[in-house]
DNA sequence: GCCAACGTTGGC
DNA sequence: GCCAACGTTGGC
């Protein structure tokens, strides 16, 4: 099993909509990089950080799994839509995305601020220098540490 | 709201 | 294929 972070904005989907939705398609990543790890990386069942961005406290807010293989994003071939792909087509889809379910919520938000003063962590993909992907493996190390810390 | 970092686009 | 311009992310 494999462990992964995505992130969300809570003010657009939050870790408490999810709950209450149990269930949602990752819309929108529209990042080569971030779709590569969806597409060929994810398996159901794999557990994913559920990370809160761009928000007064950055962190991961709870805990999600893998509930789809990779299939194609209809939010790209939707006009309507502000994830539409003009360049993108149903006979070749350019974006995929998994559905994720609800696991739980941490009794806390583990923030930012504390993950990048523990050493166990200083290699996570998060916490790079620059990185801005919505989407990244997690170490199975990182994850149990992590996890350790609620 | 600012801005560093990075990805994408498109002219050449 | 280069690279300047532009757009986005996301912490602060």
């Amino acid at each position: 099993m494999n462990h992964w972070l995505m992130k969300s904005e809570p003010d657009t989907f939050s870790i408490d909509d999810l709950k209450r939705k149990k269930r949602e398609a990752w819309d929108g990543v529209r990042n080569y990089q971030a779709r590569n790890f969806m597409r060929d990386g994810m398996r159901v069942g794999d557990g994913v950080l559920f990370y809160h961005s761009n928000c007064t406290e950055p962190g991961i807010a709870g805990i999600a799994a893998v509930a789809s293989d990779a299939y194609p994003d209809p939010s790209q071939f939707d006009p309507e839509s502000k994830y539409f792909d003009p360049g993108s087509s149903r006979d070749h889809p350019r974006w995929m995305l998994v559905d994720v379910t609800f696991v739980k919520k941490l009794k806390r938000t583990i923030t930012l601020e504390e993950l990048k003063h523990h050493p166990a962590l200083e290699r996570m993909t998060l916490l790079r220098k620059g990185n801005r992907l919505s989407v990244m493996p997690v170490d199975a190390a990182e994850w149990r540490y992590i996890l350790d810390l609620e």
